[in-house]
DNA sequence: CTCCTTAATGTAAGCGCTTACATTTCTTGA
DNA sequence: TCAAGAAATGTAAGCGCTTACATTAAGGAG
């Protein structure tokens, strides 16, 4: 890999430049650019004309350097591979564009390591403030964000009681009650398929809330059989097919979401069962892929696109200090549709 | 807004910081983290303990402004929300990382004024090279990237002779290999879905794909029904059902993408249209919504994956001067399903 | 018409890093 | 053992911008 000499230098011009040619100090310029009103009709029109002629654009290096704040937000997701994410972060990015602020991803493909890794590159970048998904990080890094006095929202996630500010719904509230419903339709044998728990508490939160629902209701939370997986359609087959093999068949496989629950129903009609007389699916997320199958998916349906708009309010707010930053609780609501039915009581076992 | 004094200040640890703790000059310390092999084990040692013990993170404004590179490498999609890009552009940062390469990524809104906007952002952010989407863009801002030598690589077209460096494969002819399919099973009635054409020449392309197939094959291209409206499940449907309304009806429905095309299949089931029996449906992309639709899609598979490395590649390569920059043209191949068959001779009209 | 207040603009000191060049320290061959 | 060249390290000059402070211009009151 060679070092080519520095591309692009004496190319781009500066603020001298356009002061140059403007007939105006650097700081006049810069004043033009930040605080308009600072500046005199007459002279700030010189200045944009000059801005315009020479194609000024401002380094931002520059700025991060001399100013420290650069109306720029990070935001690091698992992967832009799920809709749910991407859906978010578009909404998220359009109401900061609102605000003149730029968005910086980055993704960190589900590993911790890769997503410190990234915190800190869009925090040296100079990312003002930064949204992270979900609780699961080291304390270093943390304590790393407090330091550099970088505000943090946390998104997909509401604990109540965690004093990191966050904004999202309980998971394990969600998942709890789309299992009582399951439960109360008649089913006892539910076999979970999620994503890989280790470092996701959304997932193992939505675990809980299954084994809430069923200890409330005198199951065994013990009895509960789960398939740990990656998402992906794919791999959610292959979990169903697993969970359908098992001596005592479930009566109704719960996916962690519908990326994972529509693999499934895909696997179902692959194996010549029929959703839901012969076994029951749900997933969780409702994306659009939901209303798409056939039977349409039963699953929890989650306000991403709201989220996403009012995360970045809620940054922008944090960053001009108006008010102490709380924690929002969104909610997410039981979406019936075809997938879930009472179980059939058939001799099978 | 009140302007905070300027945040995390003299909280994060310098490169000066650093070296005194180490005993060295800032010299050392940068080649130590830029180009390790210049400085002695011995010394290395004690810097990199420096750096772990201080929790140094070196400031990226800085660097943009001092060295003119950053291996850090931007992309700007029109939506994060079309899963083909999602996909693309994952892969393209894992190969990116393996490469030590940061990827910043923005996104436009299919509005070029936007594009043009997130260029001039991410070039002055420091990126080293641009990915971007299709050709359609300004010769302004195509002289504005050769002015400040910024590589780009445009990436999901591919047009034999246009000189831009791009990879991608060739919508026209793609969407026109469907289309011949589409003529040879019978059809003649053709209607079509598109995405805006205005900026969009991935869009434009594949409309006239459909027309050569058309005129190759006695049809008039003039005859072409073309419906064009934003991608969304809902809009599907809805141009779906126009063109359905229209006094002679489509014996089939080709799509720009398969997003529209689900949204046109669930339409159809909804208005008690069997696909593909009173009308065929063709999608684009290969996206995994295609095979979970009842009746599986017929669509175009288009490599997204794929491109999304080799992009990776290439950009990396051009940055290093490695070789002279090539297109790099992909095939996307037909996906035949079970929603395109020959229409039935009804006597409707 | 002068003096003082206020608004507009200019001056210049960094921000933290890289790197060309200067200096010091180590090798090595005769 | 020593000179000469190589290797390791240090010195210091920017990179382009913001902003505290200094300066100048413009009003307004007396």
């Amino acid at each position: 890999m060679k070092d080519r000499p520095a591309a692009r230098s004496g190319n781009a011009p500066t603020l001298a430049d356009v002061a140059k040619l403007a007939g105006v100090s650097t700081a006049t310029v810069s004043r033009c650019l930040n605080s308009p009103e600072q500046v005199v009709g007459d002279t700030r029109a010189r200045v944009l004309k000059a801005v315009q002629d020479l194609g000024y654009t401002p380094n931002f290096g520059a700025r991060i350097l001399a100013a420290k704040r650069t109306k720029t937000i990070g935001a690091i997701i698992p992967t832009m591979e799920n809709a749910i994410f991407a859906r978010g972060i578009q909404a998220f990015q359009e109401e900061l564009r609102e605000h003149g602020f730029t968005l910086l991803v980055a993704s960190s493909s589900y590993q911790q390591s890769i997503e410190e890794e990234q915190i800190r590159t869009l925090t040296a970048r100079g990312a003002d403030a930064l949204l992270l998904i979900g609780h699961c990080r080291s304390p270093e890094i943390y304590r790393f964000l407090k330091s550099r006095e970088v505000p943090v929202l946390v998104a997909w996630v509401f604990q109540a009681g965690n004093p990191q500010v966050s904004i999202g719904f309980d998971n394990r509230r969600a998942m709890g009650d789309l299992a009582r419903e399951v439960i109360r339709s008649g089913h006892r044998r539910i076999s979970y398929i999620s994503a890989e728990t280790a470092t996701n508490d959304r997932a193992s939160e939505r675990i809980e809330g299954v084994r809430c629902a069923m200890s409330e209701n005198g199951l065994d939370p013990e009895d509960l059989v789960i398939f740990e997986t990656t998402y992906s359609i794919e791999n959610g087959g292959n979990a169903f097919e697993q969970a359908m093999a098992a001596p005592v068949r479930p009566s109704v496989v719960m996916c962690g979401n519908d990326v994972l629950a529509a693999g499934a129903l895909l696997r179902a009609r692959k194996l010549g069962l029929k959703v839901p007389r012969d076994v029951s699916i749900t997933g969780f997320d409702d994306i659009e892929l939901a209303t798409l199958t056939d039977p349409a998916l039963t699953t929890v349906h989650v306000p991403h696109r709201v989220m996403g708009r009012r995360a970045a309010q809620m940054l922008i707010d944090m960053l001009n200090g108006d008010a102490e930053p709380e924690s929002v609780e969104l909610t997410a609501n039981l979406c019936l549709r075809e997938t879930l039915a009472p179980p059939q009581f058939t001799a099978d076992r």
